[in-house]
DNA sequence: CCGATAGTTGTCAACGTTTACCGATTCTCG
DNA sequence: CGAGAATCGGTAAACGTTGACAACTATCGG
């Protein structure tokens, strides 16, 4: 019995008796034999790993992405790796040397890495295949899942605005997640569709983490005259206002609302529980997985990069309440 | 200029000249050759993959074990699989399997896998590496990094009966996790201790996640007389607990206190704080994958399995108190 | 100027699997 | 019963790198 005769019959490939097949089947689960996967990725030029990267996300977020992607891989060939990284936008060349010296068949590109062009040119000159997930530049390179953020920020804005509150803080995110813009550039539009002027005093920038969106929501609530809501621009930003504001002695919602965006745990271990705008992380970790899959697995035709909207949704929630008279 | 001759310019190894080192290295940065992983692996026989499996777990739990690993890990060959998995006690052969299937090169076992004696006889089977990050049994068996957890639970127990608490409920985590065993023997031994019987009747069971812990924390503050104080086994059930209170018109550590367990983010964003135990799972990560590589590298004597002990604390925050008169 | 020596470069085989191809056997059907 | 087809098993080569070892080339002392 050659080698080949094992491959062929572990394979489920022709040429091989149903009698041997079941042998060799049986002999290999005795043995707990499997097939060395250096030696295979080595003939097929492919290593079945795909990599995942993301920098300083909140907790909540990584797993959701993980587990989206993880359950699109399961019961199939590939392997996750992490390759969590900081400060891309510093140096995405030293990302981008990682991602392709990792011995990747393609990788998950997370905010903000997905949004550097610098990122992208080097992995592209490469040919090395890479998922998108919400990014906002280039929307004609590589393979793209998104949501609508401009829209889910105009929906939260015009919330707060349709219960009466003019007078409202803005907490951004970190200014290297394109994210960060296009949620404002919602906020915007629902300003606007109002009439309602921002007040450029009001908005200030955090960096998506709880500890610095403590500090800029303190700084936000001791204005004269105080804001009566405050948007963030993510969930542990608005649970720290929430917190800012109980520590000023302020109750939520009577003295203030605060509306955050992801839909994370936290925003619902909150208390209040968080008024807050779904992002279907799992869904689009999920559908990126699977088109990167699908690009590798038909090599000869890179699928059209299509971009695919998934949808949000406005969670109206109890930290939200009409402005104190 | 033979393949050889790259190679061994690329990998300072010796009978190279530095004109031709210097002359190879700028010719693989300029063309961004990298040398082709599977084949390093196929001869080396390593795959220079380390897997890390965990099980339904808090979020940030999950991340703080994968960033402490791959905080050893970075700037190394070995790359992090991730390979979570559900129901563990119910079918670990699974588990198994998969981990042998994935050409690993060694793996981390996070609770509750770390404990589960049939997993580990597979893997003993294939001289399969492993650490096992907090295990409670077979202690003689792999590399393992552990905190005293009977300690840690006697500490924050005591805390409770010597703030005067006497009707105190318990809600143990999922039982399938042998930490659960763990801690709940520290309570034993700090009530024996104090001199105070533990009430059966106010020790109920959850599964370390926050809607299971609102449940049955629900169901402990119904009961007459109420509880003065509530001892959870981790800070995920903790902040259901308060919430629980909350909901039912009590304060928080005025007409309860609540103890919680980990330090997760959740106990410091929660309000009020959260009293709990440091749970230094970030440098047992560490250890784990740091003693795993040395390990892996040092091929030859497999490194005795010597138990390592990280410090754990108790952190007294703003949600325990005096029982109120 | 020659031989010894150190330093450098090259050749061959091997890692474990699969693809391509070939020969042998069995089967089918006129 | 024999020709061709279908099926089965086997051999050689290849994937890209590295270890062992052979060969070549300067350099230096005598």
């Amino acid at each position: 019995m050659t080698p080949k005769t094992v491959s062929r019959a572990l394979n489920d490939a022709p040429h091989v008796s149903e009698a041997v097949r079941r042998k060799v089947k049986e002999a290999a689960a005795a043995l707990d034999y499997h097939p060395n996967i250096a030696a295979q990725s080595l003939i097929a030029r492919r290593s079945f790993l795909i990599g995942l990267t993301y920098e300083r996300p909140s907790p909540s977020y990584v797993v959701e992405l993980q587990n989206g992607a993880l359950s699109r891989l399961e019961n199939g060939r590939y392997r996750l790796v992490v390759l969590p990284f900081n400060h891309v936008a510093s140096r995405p060349d030293e990302l981008g040397k990682l991602l392709l010296r990792a011995g990747l068949d393609g990788a998950l590109l997370a905010p903000p890495a997905c949004d550097q062009p610098e990122l992208l040119d080097i992995l592209d000159r490469q040919n090395f295949p890479y998922a998108r997930i919400t990014p906002h530049h280039d929307l004609d390179r590589g393979i793209i899942v998104a949501m609508d953020e401009v829209a889910a920020g105009q929906e939260v804005a015009a919330h707060l605005l349709a219960l009466g509150h003019r007078r409202i803080g803005i907490i951004l995110g970190d200014p290297s997640h394109a994210a960060s813009k296009g949620r404002m550039e919602g906020y915007r539009q629902a300003f606007g569709e109002a009439g309602v002027a921002i007040d450029d005093t009001l908005v200030v920038t955090g960096d998506f983490t709880y500890d610095v969106g403590y500090r800029v929501a303190l700084d936000l609530l001791g204005r004269v005259p105080r804001p009566t809501a405050i948007l963030a621009q993510n969930d542990d930003m608005a649970v720290a206002a929430i917190a800012a504001a109980r520590d000023l002695g302020l109750t939520v919602p009577g003295d203030l609302s605060v509306a955050g965006f992801d839909n994370s745990e936290v925003s619902r271990t909150a208390w209040p529980q968080l008024t807050t705008v779904n992002q279907p992380v799992r869904q689009m970790a999920w559908d990126a997985a699977d088109r990167l899959i699908a690009a590798l697995d038909g090599a000869t035709e890179p699928a059209p990069p299509v971009r695919r909207d998934h949808p949000h949704e406005l969670l109206v929630r109890a930290s939200t309440a009409a402005p104190p008279d």
